[in-house]
DNA sequence: ACCTCTCTTGACCATTTGATCAAGAATTAA
DNA sequence: TTAATTCTTGATCAAATGGTCAAGAGAGGT
């Protein structure tokens, strides 16, 4: 039962590799068809594994799509972290947004993962979105606030700042199939 | 079999009020769990019909999916096809803009119901995608490059725009929960 | 009242799917 | 080598679920 050791990561060479394996095999399939649209059997396919070996790692399909939660939601708040009250505003803002635009267009597959997760109410996440998420975007807000206070940009919500940035640079990821369709799909510019 | 008649809408009394009270049941169950996740018996329960019955009306879980986008999608694009290009673009737009955060706000979950279709690769709507929807944007993507083309406004790619207007008003629908959870779920305004 | 057509439902079916288990194969430590 | 541990899988199960069907209840027109 490789899952009990919550101690130290005394983990078997086969154990990690699979584990990745898993973890990238879920990410491809959870993105595409939802928690409850995906089977274990897919995720076995998609990766090679037979579904009760699979079961041998992670012992619940839950299991699985929180694991893979947990794992993107570290690098996907990153560049939110960079954003240095020292910098200058429109930089800093700048690299933001450029950062946001580069993350929707080289895994867009994440941000699907988590657009899913969020539009059927966050019944997995609901907590990390009020504790963790919300402190680290009130902090920055508050950063933004002040470049503002110190009339260094115009000012405006700050909060509402961020949520239009989430939303301009992740409808790229989000709803690929749409801006393609309607673009005509040969274009790959923005 | 009430779906026959494809020649005039030759329905009951009965047929037509109990198809909106499925369609509305539909709305609820489907924009809060996806066409997978959710089951007929779920949409059944919540109009108060037995499954059978249900599946009297519309013979098909999928039906009543399709059914729902096409009669959603009507009112849905109604505000772009109200840009006027002899207006004044900043009231069109404006306009436009409000419109849209209006439909957010009163009708999260048709918003919820094409986000989660689209994210989905829009299995049974991509061909209104490249089509219908491709030409209505096109059409006014050219109605507000017009506008650029006369100085009236700042010239930026006016799909992009769109795209733009899209997301920030869609967002506070979709991720009503991720919203909330920030701004700490007290807050009604915007 | 009578007949036809519409509507409703309990019972049932086949398939899918998350999960289990015992037994065997492979790996590792001694 | 040997023994313990880890890994793998075919077979199987129970529950959920989309969909069917025959038979009965109800509405509407005459």
């Amino acid at each position: 039962m490789p899952q009990a050791d919550s101690s130290g990561p005394r983990k078997t060479r086969i154990q990690t590799q699979n584990e990745e394996l898993i973890l990238a095999a879920a990410l491809e399939v959870f993105s595409a068809y939802g928690f409850r649209g995906s089977t274990v059997d897919q995720i076995a396919t998609t990766c090679g594994l037979s579904k009760p070996n699979l079961l041998y790692y992670f012992r619940r399909k839950e299991d699985i799509y929180v694991a893979l939660l947990e794992h993107t939601l570290r690098d996907w708040l990153e560049p939110l972290r960079a954003l240095d009250a020292a910098g200058d505003p429109i930089d800093e803002l700048s690299r933001y947004i450029r950062a946001k635009i580069r993350m929707s267009r080289d895994n867009p597959k994440a941000s699907r993962l988590f657009a899913n997760e969020i539009l059927h109410g966050a019944p997995m996440i609901g907590a990390f979105l009020k504790g963790p998420l919300k402190e680290l975007v009130d902090g920055k807000a508050a950063v933004i606030a002040a470049w503002m206070a110190r009339g260094l940009i115009n000012a405006i919500d700050p909060h509402h700042l961020i949520f239009a940035i989430w939303s301009t640079t992740q409808h790229y990821a989000d709803f690929d199939v749409q801006v393609k369709a309607v673009l005509g799909k040969e274009r790959d510019d923005m």
